[in-house]
RNA sequence: GGAGAGGUGGCAGAGUGGCCGAAUGCACCGCACUCGAAAUGCGGCAUGGGGGUGACUCCAUCGGGGGUUCGAAUCCCUCCCUCUCCGCCA
């Protein structure tokens, strides 16, 4: 959400990077031309307004001296104005409302260095601020060798007994899974491991937040008004709520409405929860398998911190979700999201790709955003400086990131395929097997 | 689901139609006192918006929205939220 103070002040810089987005957005003549009609119509409410005031209180002073002739010659003048400021206010809600509604469509501008381009192919890979191709490849898994030709996860034979789609459809419809027994249980360990690391290593705050949201809280993270169609509602009385596509909506707008310090900047939260799309729009896309389901568990990060510490926070988060895949041993790379890739309400969104066998192929497990202050002005989430000073402008916003860290579906995806046997049965790596009771392997008794 | 109470500035908490954008206390900031600090004293301290080069000035905001009135924190309606009791329930 901008301020349409800044886009007066810097309409060029708005304008040149607006136009780097992908899709048709509006100008800043077009913004401005909105304002200056809410401006104009601001002031005249306010001389109407100042004059009622001032008019009002000459009344009362005019009863206290039991002068009621003049009070009366007053509340004649005043009179006039009672239909000209009811007017004059519903003429500003109009264009009050009108501004918000072009505002609110606008997605953020990326930062200069986002790469240009249309599509996911245009995407750069990202080697870290200080590093290279090499110093990335001794530093990640490598990808695996097979004596066999890898199958996809569905067709991993531990897969064809504890995921079931056809079950799945009978009771919810398509884009769902049943997922059973070992298949079942190394959904749930992956998803303890990665809250682990991220609460015990990386100093995140464990959340459980609530999974059906306001329209509200969608509003702060963007979902809303634009993206509606990809959300599932739950009814409820006159009102609605929506299962949360992303722990994010939760997380982030923990901080709506709030003012914090800057001493308790930044503040790291991170949840397990289910997400919910209704992937309208992508139908008959990954179709096969689960890599696109309708609900899908996966581990949400979301850093609230100063303008300042921002910047570094988004390597850092990176970083954390980058740590999952390592422990996991995963082969994996990291896109820098084009201009025609990136989402919403991101300056910049490195995308985890993990390395898929049974594919032949990289595919998103993770997106790591940064917002600025966009969703934070939609929040209304502001800090206190701890300088004290008294700040000109009033107080600044927060900067929000969000990061998953990871899709915990898709991960489960990725371990059947790299840690497949040819008899069918899946290796656990190291570092999830005290989540799996144990378990070197799993489906191989079969 | 039934009955009731309540939402006021960073926090606590007064305020039932004009003298209230709002007492008082705490917190915070500045100054004085002090070698320094504490204590004390004095002063400052909500947010958003419009106009003006500027000193400044005006408007709005007491949970959100609407209404009554010349005038609303205060009266009415409605929505949201919090709390207490009862009922039901995991």
């Amino acid at each position: 959400m901008f301020d349409i103070k800044w886009i007066r002040n810097n309409a060029e810089a708005f304008d040149g990077a607006m136009s780097r987005r992908k899709g048709e957005f509006a100008r800043s003549v077009d913004l401005l031309n909105i304002d200056d009609r809410r401006r104009d119509i601001i002031t005249r409410l306010n001389d109407a307004q100042e004059k009622r005031n001032a008019l009002s209180k000459q009344i009362g002073q005019a009863k206290a001296q039991k002068d009621e002739a003049k009070a009366a010659a007053l509340m004649a003048e005043v009179a006039q104005l009672k239909e000209i400021i009811p007017a004059a206010e519903a003429e500003e809600r109009l264009v009050e409302e009108e501004l918000h509604a072009a505002l609110a469509v606008l997605p953020n501008l990326v930062f200069d260095d986002v790469p240009q381009g249309t599509d996911e192919s245009d995407n750069v890979e990202y080697f870290g601020r200080n590093g290279t191709a090499e110093t990335v490849a001794s530093d990640r898994a490598r990808k695996p060798e097979f004596s066999f030709a890898p199958r996809e996860h569905f067709d991993v034979g531990v897969a064809k007994r504890g995921m079931d789609f056809e079950e799945a459809a009978k009771i919810s419809g398509s884009r769902f899974v049943v997922l059973k027994g070992e298949v079942a249980r190394l959904e749930r360990a992956l998803g303890q491991f990665m809250l682990d690391i991220h609460t015990l290593e990386h100093g995140y705050t464990e959340v459980q937040p609530p999974l059906l949201v306001r329209d509200e809280a969608l509003f702060g993270t963007n979902q809303l008004p634009k993206f509606e169609e990809d959300l599932f509602f739950a009814g409820h009385g006159e009102g609605r709520l929506a299962l949360i596509p992303t722990a994010e909506v939760p997380l982030t707008n923990l901080v709506r409405d709030a003012i914090l310090t800057e001493g308790e900047l930044p503040l790291r939260f991170a949840a397990l929860t289910p997400c919910f799309r209704s992937e309208a729009g992508s139908a008959g896309r990954d179709t096969r398998g689960m890599l696109r389901q309708h609900q899908f568990n996966k581990v949400e990060m979301v850093s609230i911190t100063t303008p300042d510490g921002s910047l570094d926070e988004h390597e850092r988060m990176l970083g954390c979700a980058e740590a999952v895949l390592k422990k996991l041993g995963l082969h994996y790379r990291v896109m820098d999201l084009c201009t025609g890739d990136i989402g919403f309400g991101a300056k910049r969104t490195y995308d985890l790709e993990v390395w898929l066998p049974g594919q032949d192929t990289y595919r998103e497990i993770s997106s790591v955003s940064i917002c600025g202050d966009f969703q934070a002005r939609r929040m209304n989430a502001q800090y206190r400086p701890s300088g004290a000073e008294k700040v000109k402008g009033g107080l600044p916003f927060v900067h929000t990131l969000n990061g998953s860290g990871t899709a915990v579906g898709r991960c489960l995806i990725a371990v059947l395929e790299n840690y497949q046997q040819e008899d069918g049965s899946v290796a656990i790596p190291a570092a999830l097997q005290p989540y799996m009771g144990g378990l070197t392997s799993i489906g191989g008794d079969h």
